[in-house]
RNA sequence: GCCGUCUUAGCUCACUUGGUAGAGCGCCAGAUUGUGGCUCUGGAGGUAGCUGGUUCGAAACCAGCAGACGGUACCA
């Protein structure tokens, strides 16, 4: 391959210099945001536990047929999720696919499958951890991220279902919400299946364009879901979204059906047991959701928490019975002011076939997933969860080589004391690590020089006080020689010093 | 995936219709040999997204590609 050598030197390997960048869809966090998720993640797990969920942590690949319907073929191996082709066995024969998991529900289908036998009934796990999807990132709209999910595999009761809801309810104001932020909207996929058999839709092209378009309605309001109930619907950019091709009664009554919601949960079931009153697997969907609402009153859920709402259509095509949907409330808005839409910040509901996949035993199960980073990125923006910023050791300086040892014993001490702590290891002199303490926000620095080790003491200086001081000194000669929120003490003085000072933060 | 807009220093953005780049903030240093802030002074940092074309000459004009943003579709 001599004819494949660099044309010239800025092809030559030894001069390649990779731009330092994440990968596309994915971002770093810093230490504020990683505690504004585990809190998130201890205070959900927490409500999780005491509702008897145990803790469950499957592996972050599956086998790709493992992963349902979303498997990649030979064409597009990736599209949807991150896939990889195992080794090839000795025989030379193709590995198997393997994918990233793009939630904890389908894992936890195979796991159930898996382990069945050896499982108390029904079994009921949560579990959290990233899930990654191959898709194009945006605002709010990572390709990795993190999500808390509780589910219970292995009983039809809608009981279940509307503990699941009650769990969620929890869970938000565990995170922190405040009320009114959240409100979980509730429904079930048989009320609109039965609606459109009835209706004589039974084509399954045209009832996911029904589904589709009323997912719209948010956005396009029941105008625009009626053009797309129908023939179709041109939008502002010109492109033309093709409708489900409903007759006009069909339309009418998908519209009647939606527009049910927005009142009492009892108001609602009335309202929709007028519209499904010709569908049996309607009328049965109706008893589930009354059923749910009866539970949600005795566990105290109250009807601004959640409601009932015959929109609400979740993509997911395995789900057969109640779907849930956590929406968020809050008005947040950006760095710049700008209203950040959130939408969206959880959702579930009932998958009945799932196991069944691969069993081929029926195992009904219902479950939520608690959306952990969009939540986490969402309170970042409100008021309240500001992140508090992660404060920094207590930084010893390090003024000369030969005293390192001492300064490392300093540190051992304070950490003794329960004190985060760490020696300066730069180069720098202490101007620099004045700053360097400032920066990482330390609550104090420690200083053994010369003076402080003759007499046994350490000079300790409350940096925060210190800032405060200082908004009052303009001279920086003042400022420097005033050394406020200084003083030097004997060791042990000192680290009581340094307790009260941290105590205080 | 499709349509549109955009891409100049670490960040936010300028550069009067083509003559090889500037500001603010940030960063580093000094004023201040053991003191974070303020102030002043100085410094580093750019093959103008990439590749090709037009031109005596391109950050600017054209094309392709990549990326970002907005909309739309899809969304487990």
């Amino acid at each position: 391959m001599t004819d494949k050598a660099p044309k010239s030197t800025e092809t030559d390997p030894k001069d390649f210099r990779p731009e330092a960048r994440a990968p596309r869809g994915f971002a770093d966090k810093r230490a504020s945001q990683i505690a504004a998720e585990r809190r998130l993640i201890t205070a959900v797990s927490k409500v999780y536990e005491d509702f008897g969920f145990e803790a469950l942590q499957t592996s972050a690949f599956e086998y790709a047929d493992a992963l349902g319907k979303f498997l990649p073929d030979a064409d597009r191996p990736n599209v949807g999720v991150f896939a990889v082709e195992d080794d090839a066995d000795s025989e030379g024969k193709n590995g198997q696919w393997m994918a990233l998991r793009y939630d904890h529900t389908a894992p936890l289908a195979r796991f159930a499958a898996q382990n069945w036998d050896g499982l108390p009934k029904p079994f009921r796990r949560y579990a959290f951890g990233p899930v990654w999807r191959n898709e194009k990132p945006g605002p709010g709209r990572l390709r990795e991220f993190m999500q808390c999910d509780a589910d219970t595999v292995g009983t039809d009761r809608p009981e279940a279902d509307a503990e699941i809801i009650a769990l969620a309810v929890a869970g938000f104001k565990a995170a922190g919400l405040p009320a009114g932020s959240t409100v979980l909207k509730i429904n079930n996929r048989k009320l609109l299946n039965g609606l459109l058999n009835s209706l004589g839709v039974v084509d399954a092209g045209q009832q996911m364009g029904v589904l589709r378009a009323i997912d719209k309605l948010d956005r396009l309001g029941l105008t625009g879901v009626e053009l797309l109930l129908g023939g179709g619907r041109k939008d502002e950019s010109g492109d033309f979204t093709k409708g489900a091709n409903l007759n006009d009664a069909a339309i009418a009554a998908v519209l009647a059906f939606v527009a049910a919601g927005n009142a009492e949960r009892s108001v609602v079931l009335d309202r929709l047991a007028a519209v499904l009153a010709n569908s049996p697997e309607g009328m049965a969907g109706l008893d589930d959701l009354s059923r749910i609402g009866a539970t949600l009153n005795g566990l105290g859920v109250g009807e601004a928490d959640a409601i009932f709402d015959p929109s609400i259509v979740r993509g997911l095509e395995y789900y057969t019975g109640a779907v849930f949907e956590a929406e968020l409330l809050l008005e947040t808005r950006d760095e710049k002011g700008e209203l950040v839409k959130f939408g969206s910040v959880g959702g579930g509901g009932r998958y009945d076939d799932l196991v069944a996949r691969f069993t081929g035993e029926k195992v009904p199960a219902t479950g939520f997933s608690f959306g952990v980073s969009r939540l986490a990125a969402a309170l970042a923006l409100t008021e309240a969860g500001k992140a508090s910023p992660v404060r920094g050791p207590v930084v010893i300086i390090a003024f000369s080589d030969s005293d390192m040892g001492e300064y490392f014993k300093l540190a051992s001490e304070i950490r003794a004391a329960g004190i985060p702590a760490e020696v300066y290891l730069g180069r720098s002199g202490m101007k620099a690590q004045m700053k360097y303490a400032d920066r990482r926000l330390s609550p104090a620095v420690a200083m053994i020089g010369g003076d402080e080790l003759a007499n046994g003491t350490v000079t300790i200086k409350d940096l925060d006080l210190g800032r405060e001081m200082a908004a009052e000194i303009s001279d920086n000669k003042a400022w420097r020689e005033g050394r406020p929120g200084q003083v030097t003490l004997p060791r042990q003085e000192a680290i009581n010093h340094l307790k009260t000072i941290v105590k205080s933060l």
